[in-house]
DNA sequence: CGTTCCCTTGAGACCGCTCAAAGACCGTGG
DNA sequence: CCACGGTCTTTGAGCGGTCTCAAGGGAACG
């Protein structure tokens, strides 16, 4: 297990000159919920910034305390928790849409890392306006604990692949999830999508090692359901993928943005 | 993989004769959160009734749709999800206190099964009653919201458990877990707790194989941290059993109680 | 006193791991 | 333009943790 990449310093954008939560490129997609005017304003007063980073930066450290709450606007991040300093278990990965940092609710102390996987622009929200939230904004806070009760759902399904699922199974899982959820998001052109992660961040996905997980991932590839050129995943059969994979649900629909 | 017991008809109690939350044993407790009279009015007459089951009695099927929200008021159940109907991963185990049902907010449709692993009482809520809560009562919706991300959590470290752990430390690991969590609801007497499960449910929540649990679990007996006698859990070395199953973070505050 | 469920034990196979090293790719500086 | 170092991918060899299959023993229960 190699963390290839050490912490860089962040960059942080002043708040000002950021991208208008009305003109919000992703609120326009098909996936996103429908807002009234009236919640954007709040969303838009209650977003306290902007962030960018660089790839492979390191935003949020375990056990760090940060009051901030994050909506991924462009690129991915991932999310991790550590044992004993060396085994790193990836939890999850962040792409546009996906809203960080509910999990610290309890007292801002995070109980996992956060690291840019891309370039990638943030938006910010404090905390402690999510109180305000509550109070004026039912339905935005009702959305709040739906999105938390969706982030459960992929958990599970997490846990159903480590627990159940051969490593064969689980990559070509993970590969048709994270093909699935890009396409969402308007990340797959001509069934491909590009995929920032290297081999080991599949492994600690998975709880495989890089070896054995170079080696499965080529069986997949002799199969054909799949290529992999240039960093990018091409879904040749998804069905055969969805097969290997043992996919069984694939319910979705329009889920809030913030 | 057997699931040895099959689905039992349940009993429905009728809503009247119940635990008024007033004098709710468990609101007692010092883990959970204080609430003002004002709030547990409303938590009266949010709920709906009690359920009452038996032990090994499947009080929900996975993809069934559900109205309902549970606290679990007396006993042990647990959730679990299953692929190609022979794969069963125990995603966690509700204890008193436990609030269920959260995750099938998005349409009703559960993606999990719950069994009984004791006869168990269940304080049940009406999932559409959850809207009227988030209006009127934002402190208790911010409170849903609060157990939502406190459950991801749990789920953040089974992933590290099963990414990451071996089965000896997994074993360690959630032997402890129960262990703890027993203690805080009160069922922790003499360094001792009742635990209602077979080796198959400790295999199928660590994806093990029932034989390997089995060997692996008289390792940590001969060790001497524990000792297993009449379904009881005695921990002799608290110390070491955190170490062997690698406990980082035992991070614990007042709860809040539905 | 047989049945059933659960725990235990043994033997052998295999999946996935570790160690080790070579090849591919890429940006950088000479 | 090439040499170089760093990161990532690929390959090979051998070990061992975990699995499957199979069977026996013990406790609870009708």
């Amino acid at each position: 297990m190699t963390h290839a990449i050490e912490a860089v310093t962040t960059d942080r954008a002043p708040a000002g000159g950021t991208t208008s939560c009305h003109h919000c490129p992703l609120r326009a997609m098909p996936v996103f919920k429908h807002r009234c005017d009236e919640e954007i304003d709040f969303i838009q007063r209650f977003k306290a910034g902007e962030r960018k980073a660089g790839a492979g930066v390191r935003i949020l450290e375990e056990n760090q305390r940060d009051t901030h709450l994050f909506t991924v606007l462009t690129g991915w991040v991932f999310r991790y928790r550590t044992l004993e300093g060396d085994r790193r278990q990836i939890i999850n990965f962040g792409l546009p849409g996906d809203f960080l940092g509910l999990q610290a609710t309890l007292d801002d102390t995070m109980s996992h890392g956060i690291e840019t996987l891309t370039d990638v622009t943030l938006c910010q929200f404090e905390r402690d306006q999510l109180w305000q939230l509550y109070g004026e904004h039912p339905r935005l806070a009702y959305d709040v604990t739906w999105l938390a009760a969706q982030e459960e759902r992929t958990f599970e399904e997490q846990l159903l692949t480590l627990g159940q699922r051969s490593a064969f199974e689980r990559i070509a899982y993970l590969l048709w999830h994270l093909y699935d959820r890009g396409r969402h998001v308007g990340l797959v052109h001509d069934n491909a999508i590009e995929l920032p992660i290297r081999q080991q961040h599949i492994a600690d996905t998975l709880g495989l090692s890089l070896v054995h997980t170079n080696k499965t991932l080529q069986k997949i590839r002799e199969d054909g359901a799949i290529e992999i050129r240039e960093r990018c995943l091409h879904v040749i059969d998804e069905e055969r993928l969805i097969r290997h994979g043992r996919v069984e649900r694939a319910l979705w629909q329009r889920r809030p943005l913030l």
